[in-house]
DNA sequence: TTGTAGGCGTTATCAA
DNA sequence: TTGATAACGCCTACAA
């Protein structure tokens, strides 16, 4: 007589005690690690864990403790964003790093769809994590209400323009980085400098102008700044050219990230002239966009995985109740190839 | 007299009950869209809810439902090829979008360090996730082992060497697609074609060099494969010089992955050959790498979004208590580029 | 050092 | 239609 072979039942503290002889509790506190068990009943326990295989409930635990030690991370990009974009990876990697230390789990949540977003939502306020950290948030989305209204512990990786409240933004130091790369630009030689500005609307892309501002100063000319509402190949490509009409003796121009660098490129080339002898290029992002062109970018590179591990410092900080910064901003290092 | 501004306890079913006068069934019945909830009662608890600020505790739920629509999706890649290989973001949202479908959570669990991997198999013991997917999961590792003794519904991609029973596995037809693009190769006019045989202690690695021994027939020549450990670029780099040395009449070579083709051309390059005429590439993969390359790669492009949605199907028919099928290949395409 | 029993927030069964 | 009440699997006083 073999027992029943279809989907038994999992073993529960209550089927080990019964083994074991001894009390639900007293298997709980082993199990726990904790002291007060005497070497007989652990014997006794350990032999009735292995022969009836048990393996403790997160779920239940998770219930009465009312604390998961796991934080989501919500990944909101669209679609081919994530798909190409290292960075993310990054991101992910260096988050996962520091919430390891810490030994909480990392569950990353996508969403791709309209349906993700509810089911997200309904996730987070399940209970099932204790924290979150949310890269490329939209401003007001369930997701984003949903964390704001059950006070979740957060720490967003970027700043969701008009966001709100109690949560910890991770950044990167776009006027500075903007800066830093355009005077490199200057130090090369060039004098007609413009830019392609993009997303304007956004606060990366305002901080680039700014930053490309700041560094120009007296030589700074609105007239060769050219916005542009993407940060898109096509976008670049057709920004370029309205700036090459317009000002056909420039002889460099920072692009507000590299997607956008790269279409810059191909006008530039379609005008008959050469990157970077005759005009100097650089972007931002150090994306594969970076490394696609000919000749390879020089632009900025976003130190994703500090970021990543900087907004799960952040989370866990306010797991432990404490008030971390509201917003921590990193520095980025400039990679410097063929296009300046 | 204001309410605490501390931490308020979230409100429950209970609270919500007491607050429309009606009983915790009913409360239940309600949140749950049932029938049997009359018109009176369903205002009392809407405006209860509203004013309480209720939301329903998932983990509880799963806990007394036994099952908690969601799967996990366990990534177990060596660090740089989660950041850069593009096919890992396609599988994910490949299986998302099907989880998604069938309403159920995908939460990706990455495993990076040693420490993750306990945790990530305390995680999928918990009671957590209804079923998992693996992707490239090694052979003995704690996270499979526990896969294995929880009977938890599960699908991988990719077949791990040695790999147990009662699992699917979702694969890409590897000798298939090397003989493929091998024999495109020699219609090109090729006549000496070597290889660059990476990771040969994995399935990937030991059936393309199958594929490709199989679609050169007599012409295969022992001596042109060279065996390099990883699929990488410098990998590929190294292999291409030594092959090169050995075999310098050669007109044609596959690399067993992009990023390996990639550091081969760099290797024929610099011994003064050109790509593609006087040797033809051809990669696997179709990552970032074979478009970045001059000329870029001719190569094998994986369904890779297929594979995610594929397994993803696996696990969702195994929860449903279906026996799928036990291995599903899947055909792969080429893309013919400039390199061959 | 151990056992008992109450509770975590839900759902489900069964009377009423 | 509704309301008790018993699970779900675990932790934790408290008492012994």
């Amino acid at each position: 007589m073999t027992t029943k072979p279809t989907r038994s039942k999992r073993a529960t503290v209550h089927d080990v005690a019964l083994e074991a002889g001894v009390s639900r509790g007293t298997v709980s506190r082993y199990v726990n690690g904790e002291r007060y068990v005497s070497a007989a009943a652990r014997e006794a326990i350990e032999a009735a864990i292995a022969k009836v295989g048990y393996v403790p409930n997160t779920a239940a635990r998770n219930l009465v403790m009312q604390r998961t030690q796991a934080v989501g991370f919500i990944v909101h990009e669209p679609h081919s964003l994530f798909v190409e974009d290292p960075n993310i990876g990054e991101i992910l990697l260096g988050a996962n790093t520091r919430l390891s230390e810490a030994d909480h789990q990392m569950a990353v949540l996508i969403v791709d769809t309209e349906r993700d977003t509810d089911r997200v939502a309904r996730y987070l306020s399940g209970g099932l994590v204790d924290g979150v950290i949310i890269v490329s948030a939209r401003a007001d989305d369930p997701v984003t209400r949903v964390v704001d209204r059950l006070r979740l512990p957060a720490a967003y990786v970027g700043h969701p323009p008009g966001a709100a409240g109690s949560a910890s933004f991770v950044v990167i130091d776009n006027v500075g980085a903007a800066a830093s790369i355009t005077r490199r630009l200057m130090e090369t030689g060039r004098r007609r400098i413009g830019m392609i500005a993009a997303a304007l609307d956004r606060d990366s892309g305002a901080d680039r102008l700014s930053g490309f501002r700041e560094a120009l100063g007296d030589a700074f000319d609105e007239a060769l700044v050219e916005p542009v509402p993407l940060y898109s190949y096509s976008a670049g490509r057709d920004g370029m050219r309205r700036l090459l009409d317009r000002a056909p003796d420039l002889d460099g121009v920072f692009a507000a990230s590299d997607a956008v660098a790269a279409g810059a490129i191909e006008a530039i080339k379609e005008s008959g002239r050469s990157v970077p002898d005759d005009i100097g290029v650089v972007g931002f992002d150090d994306s594969a966009w970076a490394q696609r062109t000919t000749p390879a970018l020089s632009t900025v590179r976003q130190p994703a995985a500090g970021l990543g591990a900087e907004a799960a410092r952040l989370v866990l900080a306010r797991l432990r109740g404490d008030e971390p910064a509201t917003e921590v901003r990193l520095d980025c290092d400039i990679v410097w190839r063929g296009s300046a």
